[in-house]
DNA sequence: CCTTGACCCGTAGTTGGGTACGGGGTCTAC
DNA sequence: GTAGACCCCGTACCCAACTACGGGTCAAGG
């Protein structure tokens, strides 16, 4: 099954236009037009498109999400390259989750004074997500 | 101890510039002034500033983090509404450090890959970060 | 004194990531 | 056979988040 843009954006729920922008930049390949010269897509294109928008919204740049795309492991002489900029990514990846996770527990606090006793706090909890932490 | 703009900017690795215009969209407050008009920082807005970049670097955009910041529990009243408030955000918090761990376990397959059999795989492997995971 | 450097302010310009427009072709349904 | 919904392409425009510019104040060092 192959689907035109229009249908594609829809699954994803981004526009037209947003598409053909990845495919410009590079984010998607161009895929294979039908005789009127219209974008066939397979259904693999929609993963694609999928994981672009996931990575954007996690602070991932474009260019940085079309490295992401373009890891894979193609034969024994690349395998080093390839693996090695994957830990790249990954290193960022255990970075980001742990900002997170500061972040998490900061607003959990925040929740649990909520709950019980109802004194008010003065300070800007989630900063507290910063300590210990200044370089 | 309190710092001049310069150096307050030059510990959070950001330029002098970006300072004021946090500061002009509301994410830092105004500080004190010097006899000569100049901004004098106390300590806690380095936190603030490293926080911001932080939560930047995370996806987050300048309105939302503003609201991070904005969350405290100040009396009775407004507590319900503060903790709903920031449910909401844990629960942002909790999706986007889901996604990330798909990403990093599609990493993770691919370096193994590398490790072992180096036989070479055909298709882009983090996208499997999305597998069962089409709307 | 006078230069250097860090600050002041306001405004203009830039970059990344889209969005919208305008003028046209195509396909299906009535 | 024409209306409506889709698609094509190129270019122009937009918003968020900076970043640079230009002209001015002040304090310390040479």
């Amino acid at each position: 099954m192959a689907w035109t843009i229009g249908r594609l954006a829809a699954r994803a729920g981004v526009g037209v236009e947003t598409v053909r922008f990845y495919e410009r930049e590079g984010l998607l390949a161009e895929p294979p037009r039908d005789p009127a010269g219209h974008r066939r897509y397979p259904e693999r294109e929609l993963m694609r498109l999928l994981f672009i928008r996931r990575a954007k919204d996690l602070g991932f740049t474009l260019a940085e999400t079309r490295e992401l795309l373009a890891l894979r492991a193609t034969r024994g002489a690349e395998c080093g390259e390839v693996k090695r900029r994957a830990e790249e990514k990954l290193d960022d990846i255990d970075r980001r989750i742990a900002s997170l996770r500061r972040m998490r527990r900061a607003l959990a606090k925040l929740t649990a004074v909520c709950d019980g006793d109802p004194a008010p706090i003065d300070d800007c909890p989630i900063l507290e997500a910063l300590e210990a932490d200044v370089p």
